[in-house]
DNA sequence: GCCGTATACTTCCCTATGGTACTTTGTATC
DNA sequence: GATACAAAGTACCATAGGGAAGTATACGGC
């Protein structure tokens, strides 16, 4: 009966406030967004409670599963909270959950022919301590120990040094050291699935050898990105670190409540 | 009628692979772990199909709502991904939806009594060019400046530089100065709700006075947050930047198949 | 005035069913 | 042999309804 929008047609991103059964997108997420739009516009405010499931089943003439729906997908994306037999509330930002993402590295990878991965060094290297234990083997059994340098558009970007498993009854493809997409970076001989992995990043200033194969000048301020990777039977497969400077590496964020989001219940984040 | 855990109960983590009706969990959720666990075993490996979800209701024994939940579920884990008309596949790990969170943040804030917001400095300050973007205000309208400390069980952890909106239309209480908590670090006077924020994070060198505040060593690695906040109006309510070694900053996360989850559909991540 | 109980309201779960739209595969036609 | 069409299989959507369990509120008895 009534939008958002004025009936004239002068506002620039026009929003129906009523669900449109003709229309391709899902139910749910109509009305998910409705009720985004609302929290955004301020009419239900941070702390406030929303309407009751029951009371939006009236309001919109949907069925109460579609409502779960949508408070579900909201309450995912972090924007209200449900509390069992009390209600639903809008949820107030918090500078806690905020997650900084990947996906520059992901982009960097993607984009084929300007990343190159170049290998620098490849060999096996006995494990002393601090490699047997990452890698859980004893110390002495060969690991390989691999360095590269990926680099953007001919500009060199990430030094990367890490020690992969070597599976002695496999033998080495030269093709597994010349990998240019992300998986296979991680993978040691035999190419084993990997099932999970661990990251840490924190601060560091790039020594004499970082700083001079990433042509940037002595105690440039840099990230590390250490990873260790296992696979199917919680083995480590390999360990290593990236080096970058927050030229190529500066994570970005936003918190609270967005616009735009996606159609998908994938979409969250 | 079958268990993945052998009979004699040797096992040290009996896991279930059938639907406990009696249980206080919810079937969605006991049918998400039960294929995750399928997952986890190899069972079904990064790339195959999942069975299909009629198939999965004729298995299991219930209704193809709740098949569609464990499946959304999982698929919002970023285990499986689905593809319309084709089915469901186990999804490969990848780096890049990685996820650091400033989890961190939050425990030093809920800690409470060992985590201390020391006031350094306060004042109005107008706003020269940089400010005036960054709060979208006029240079020369007064802003206020604000410089603060976090120590844990008194060490100095956190500092932090920040401008906030003044509003002259309303007084500035003292009580705005004393904040401890989170939320009222980054509100300018008048408190107004916060909608959303934008944060960055980089690397840095500690300068001179960082290095003295922080009582480390001058050039001692460490990270910059920066943030804006916003209100519902979508004007900037604040920018500032928070400064800290990785002493007290490392951002750590874990990517693939986990073993826990919680049980609830928001536990996401 | 205080405590236990009943009642209403709330979130939350699951079922059963029907339908839509996309994808692959087999089949008949040309 | 290639193309058009039909059919099967698939992920998705929405409905209507019944029930369980937690929470606040009103009411009675003491």
């Amino acid at each position: 009966m009534s939008t958002l929008t004025s009936p004239k047609g002068g506002s620039p991103a026009p929003f129906p406030m009523e669900i449109q059964r003709d229309s391709d997108q899902p139910v749910y997420t109509q009305l998910a967004d409705i009720l985004r739009q609302q929290i955004l516009a301020g009419i239900f405010q941070p702390g406030q409670k929303l309407p009751s499931e029951a009371m939006l089943v009236d309001t919109y003439n949907v069925s109460p599963m579609t409502v779960r729906r949508a408070i579900n997908l909201l309450a995912a994306q972090g924007i209200i909270s449900t509390a069992h037999g009390r209600g639903t509330f809008v949820k107030e930002v918090q500078l806690s959950n905020a997650a900084f993402y990947l996906q520059d590295l992901k982009e960097l990878f993607n984009s084929e022919g300007t990343t190159v991965v170049k290998l620098i060094e490849a060999r096996f290297l006995p494990a002393d301590e601090r490699v047997s234990r990452k890698l859980q083997i004893k110390p002495g059994v060969r690991a390989i120990y691999i360095r590269r340098l990926l680099t953007v558009e001919d500009q060199p970007a990430f030094y990367h040094r890490g020690y992969l498993i070597y599976d002695p009854t496999r033998p080495v493809v030269e093709s597994e050291f010349q990998v240019t997409d992300l998986k296979g970076l991680f993978r040691g001989s035999g190419n084993p699935l990997i099932k999970s992995g661990e990251l840490s990043l924190e601060a560091t200033v790039l020594n004499e050898e970082e700083a001079g194969i990433l042509q940037v000048p002595l105690h440039t301020p840099g990230m590390v990105l250490e990873h260790t990777f296992y696979d199917f039977r919680d083995k480590p497969v390999s360990w290593g670190w990236f080096v970058c400077t927050n030229q190529h590496l500066r994570l970005y964020t936003r918190v609270g409540f967005e616009q735009t989001y996606g159609t998908r219940d994938e979409r969250i984040r």
